[in-house]
DNA sequence: TTGTAGGCGTTATCAA
DNA sequence: TTGATAACGCCTACAA
């Protein structure tokens, strides 16, 4: 495809290169009546400045990349709309790239993202894999990078996080308050940082009401995690009076394996989860779950990263904690049945 | 952050850039001994090929853009996949972009990309609006484009299809086939070209059976619009006895109306959906629905806009329609009741 | 206020 | 087989 050039409107009206490149940019002297025809002339041979162009020679893209696991839950598309709203007002323009939760295809998108020379980078990490050293030498290199979510202790970067414990706590602290004692705890992977925070959330909210905590499993987030998980517990015949899930998706296959199995839900098993999922309303009954501000997370990540970039010189990195709420639904309220 | 560039290299090795570029593009003579040198030093200074300074140059960009209204669905991300997929082993890189549902800003997407130097777009309309125009002249700069799923038969371009009458046909015969005569449909937008395909599916499996098609009820996408549309039928009190939902989401929140209003599904109202959702075998009683196979329809897109890249010359657009599956799951299954 | 010329990191055409 | 050199489209001293 052809594309017009600067030169071609130079060449149609007879004057410098240079002279349409000022027209272009505002800062240098220029007489008002030359801008505007060159503009007007443009504007008719259907010019567009070529940013790859400008990339080149200003050594900036005013692009920033954003790598996310996947986006096949709704969470990060949320926080990617987040940012790229914020990235937008700012002028700056999002280059996505999703992983699929393999940390190869994670280190090449940075690295095709870092060669397309992006400004900044706004990642989530697929899993706590040994290629921090890779991060840690982009960090090294001066590379502007915000962490969010699935982030590494031991990189030094801004971050964005949510309050797993606080949130694990209340949402233990709910099931606990309806006198239900004896609670399960669906976790995730502990590769994965928040899982230990809401695991701890977990036992902190037994401790603080003096009672032993349950059996705390390791899970993944799928369904079909939950549905095993729920089908061990009632092959062993262990059935909880709740469940508290890490997942909403590990909450609903358990949920949907007890109801199969003949369990009332919340009346003789008590269901919570975590992240709001688009499902979470729509279950049998409604999952009652912890509910992260997945835009906001975007646009926090996109503010810090922007800070960095206008920060000529000293940078403090700054970690971020956002809140959250718990949505109470009846797949939590027992005391409903009582 | 600094990037290596050739020229440091070649100041290195005390050889020309010439010699260097040509290590890294087999095609030029090099002696075997220089090239592995060069490779070997490129590497271990951190060299990486500057993609934006190829692009320039060499007018193309091994860069295709995609382009879809919203990724908050299963749908989009699916598809996208299947596209990168494609690409990726096509030395292929993919730039995703999302319109939110609007033209303005899928203009300005498309514009951002053809700005970028990509050699191709892949592209599902935001919505059928008057900036068609904008992408025949794309057309005719010879911007190779494929369209998928929204798609505009004013635009002579390859595209990818699903079949839409044939399944809503199928879905409307499986309603049929159990003795319902009362059905009413819950048809998308009429913007959207498989709207009417949709209908028309609807309405011939009925003249088929030679029975009266029940009302077509215009209705948006979302759970909110299931939800008014059921209760304005109960509002009515004119129920059917099945409803044919265009979209997973109208499906779903009609259901959770006609539940909630004493009606047991699928005994008094059988349900169907379309375009599984992530939702549908979740749902309370599963919701049958129309499966399309989103991944198949971006790898096809992909390849449909490689083999128009690589025709040097002459180009005939294709239109590929791809088939799909009906989900039966016990949300329509009157029978089971009766 | 405008033009000339050099350069951003590559590739490609010549000579050597 | 290698090296100069001119592009690609744009920006920006410096000169005019």
């Amino acid at each position: 495809m052809k594309h017009i050039t600067i030169k071609d409107i130079a060449k149609h009206l007879n004057i410098s290169v240079s002279t349409v490149s000022r027209a272009f940019n505002d800062k240098y002297d220029i007489r008002a009546g030359t801008r505007d025809l060159i503009l007007a002339t443009a504007k008719e041979m259907g010019y567009r400045p070529n940013p790859i162009a400008r990339k080149l020679i200003k050594q900036q893209s005013l692009t920033v990349g954003i790598v996310v696991p996947e986006f096949e839950n709704a969470f990060f598309p949320q926080v990617i709309i987040g940012a790229q709203e914020v990235l937008h007002k700012n002028k700056f323009q999002a280059l996505v790239m999703q992983s699929s939760e393999s940390a190869e295809m994670e280190r090449e998108n940075v690295q095709t993202l870092v060669d397309n020379m992006v400004d900044g980078l706004i990642v989530s990490l697929a899993s706590e894999t040994e290629n921090l050293e890779f991060y840690q030498e982009l960090i090294d290199k001066k590379m502007p990078i915000v962490f969010f979510n699935r982030v590494s202790e031991q990189l030094n970067t801004s971050k964005v996080l949510f309050d797993d414990y606080k949130w694990a706590f209340f949402a233990t602290e709910h099931l606990l308050h309806q006198g239900i004692k004896n609670i399960v705890h669906l976790a995730c992977p502990q590769k994965l940082g928040f899982a230990i925070n809401r695991i701890n959330g977990f036992k902190d909210a037994h401790r603080k009401h003096n009672i032993e905590p349950g059996e705390i499993i390791k899970c993944g987030f799928s369904v079909q995690d939950g549905e095993r998980v729920a089908g061990e517990l009632i092959a062993k015949n262990t059935i909880p009076e709740a469940i508290f899930s890490a997942s909403d998706f590990s909450a609903i296959g358990a949920m949907k394996i007890f109801k199969r199995n003949g369990f009332k839900i919340p009346k003789d098993i008590a269901v919570v989860g975590f992240s709001e999922s688009r499902l979470a309303n729509y279950m049998e009954p409604p999952l009652t779950t912890v509910s992260q501000p997945t835009v906001t997370i975007g646009q926090t990540a996109a503010e810090l990263l922007l800070t960095q970039l206008n920060s000529k010189g000293i940078f403090v990195p700054q970690t971020i904690i956002l809140n959250g709420n718990l949505v109470v639904r009846e797949s939590s309220m027992k005391n409903l049945y009582s």
